[in-house]
DNA sequence: CCATGTAACACTCAAATGTATGCTATAGTC
DNA sequence: GACTATAGCATACATTTGAGTGTTACATGG
C-alpha cells in the first residue's frame, strides 16, 4: 500500500508519543496506531521499535502504557506542579486537593509530589525582581538556608519573603525599601518551602507607555 | 486481618497516586496495591473507588491506567521551547536547530514550533523586573503591539525591549532609566516574536545579604 | 448483644493492551 | 533483474490490568 518518505512517519510517530508523555498520558501502541491512522497495530509497533533501538524512547516490556522518554530526551524530567489559589493556615496538603491549575516545571533532582506553586500577592519583594501577580514554583522543605526566598507561614498567612536566621530568632525579610522585615522566634515560624523559580506570565497585557 | 485507623490508608493511596501521577507515570491498580502493601488488588480498589467517589480523583473506565486528577486531565497539555544560546543574525530557524536544551512550557493556544526561550544578557529591562540572567519565552511573530516586550533584531545584535511604534519609526525602549531607547526606521527592525512569559531559576544561589 | 460500616483478603473473569507470525508493495542498490 | 531494506497490512496470541463476587475481621453505636 502507500508508503511514505522514509523517517517521516516515524518523526510523526515521537512528537505524538512525546506530547502525550507530556501531558501524563502515556498512550497505548493502539493509540499510536489510531492517531497516525495505521490500519495495523503492528506498523505503530514496528515504528515504536525503531523509536527504541535508535534509542529515542524506552520500552517497559510488556507493561500497558510502558514507553517512556529517555533520560536525556528533552522533557524528560518534566513534571506537574499544583497551582494553589491561596494556602490557609496549616492545611498545605488540603490546599493541593483543588489546585487553580498544574505548571510544569523541569525537575532539576526534586521529586514529582514536593512541588508546588503560588501566586505572588502585594510588591513586597519588587527588589528580587518578584512583582505582583508572578507565580513560584516552591520546593517543599521544612527548613532554609540564610538567603533562601522561601513561603513561610507566619501566623495565619503565607508570605513569600527572604530567608535570614537571627540566632534564636528567624527574620522574613522584604525586598522593598516600603515594607518592615518581619522578626519572629524560631518557633513562630513554619517554613513551607524554597522558592526555585519565578514565572511572569505577560500574554496579553503589555507595558504600560509612560 | 489488620486493620488501619480510618481514612490513613486512603491519604497514602491518594498520595502515591497523585505524585505518580504529577511526575507523568499513572500506576496501575495492582502498582497501588504494592506499593501500599495490600495482599489483595481489591483492597487497592477499593480505595481508588472510594477516592473517585469522593471527587479527589477521576477513573478513566476500563483504561489501564486510567486513573487523573480532578480537573486537570485535558488542560495541561505541554509544549518544550529550545532555547537558544544566542541569536545569530539572520539565522532563528538555524538556531533553533542547535538549542542548548528545552524548556517545559503550558501552551495557551500557542502551537508548538512556534516558541523558543532565550537567555537575557544585560540591565536593560530590570525595571520590568527582568534581570540578567532570566529566560524569556518567546512567541514568534513578526509584528508586535504598542507595549509589548518582544525579541527584536537590530543590525546584528537580538535585544529584548519595550515595542513602541512612532509613526514611520520605531522605538525599542529599555525598561531601565540607565539605558537609551533605540529609535530606528520601520525597515531596520525585524521583530523575531513576542516575550509571553520570564523565567528565573533560584535554585542554588539567594538573596546576597545586605 | 446485634446491626452497621469500614478495612482487608482470596479468587475469578473479561477487557485492554503488548507481542508475534506471515504477507504485500514500493524504493533504492549492485 | 536480483537483492535488500523499509513501510504497511491482517490476524492471532499472551500478558497486563481493570472489574466482579463473596468472605472475614474489627471497630462503633444503639
Amino acid at each position: 500500500m502507500g508508503r511514505t518518505p522514509a523517517g517521516e512517519t516515524r518523526e510523526k510517530v515521537l512528537v505524538f508519543v512525546r506530547d502525550r508523555l507530556l501531558s501524563g498520558q502515556p498512550p497505548t501502541v493502539r493509540e499510536v496506531q489510531e492517531a497516525l491512522g495505521f490500519r495495523a497495530v503492528r506498523t505503530a509497533r514496528q515504528h515504536l521499535e525503531r523509536l527504541v533501538e535508535d534509542g529515542r524512547l524506552v520500552a517497559g516490556r510488556g507493561r500497558a502504557r510502558g514507553y517512556r522518554l529517555p533520560g536525556s530526551a528533552p522533557g524528560a524530567r518534566t513534571v506537574l506542579a499544583p497551582l494553589l489559589g491561596r494556602v490557609p493556615a496549616g492545611a498545605l496538603d488540603e490546599a493541593i486537593e483543588d489546585p487553580d491549575g498544574y505548571l510544569p516545571v523541569a525537575a532539576r533532582g526534586a521529586a514529582a509530589g514536593g512541588l508546588f506553586a503560588l501566586r505572588v500577592r502585594g510588591e513586597s519583594m519588587t527588589g528580587a525582581g518578584i512583582l505582583p501577580g508572578d507565580l513560584v514554583i516552591v520546593r517543599r522543605q521544612p527548613t532554609a538556608a540564610n538567603g533562601d526566598v522561601v513561603v513561610a507561614r507566619a501566623g495565619d498567612e503565607a508570605t513569600v519573603k527572604t530567608f535570614r536566621p537571627r540566632g534564636r530568632q528567624v527574620e522574613l525579610r522584604p525586598e522593598n525599601p516600603a515594607f518592615e522585615p518581619i522578626v519572629l522566634d524560631a518557633g513562630d515560624v513554619v517554613i513551607l518551602g524554597k522558592v526555585i523559580e519565578v514565572r511572569r506570565i505577560l500574554d496579553g497585557r503589555g507595558v504600560p507607555d509612560a
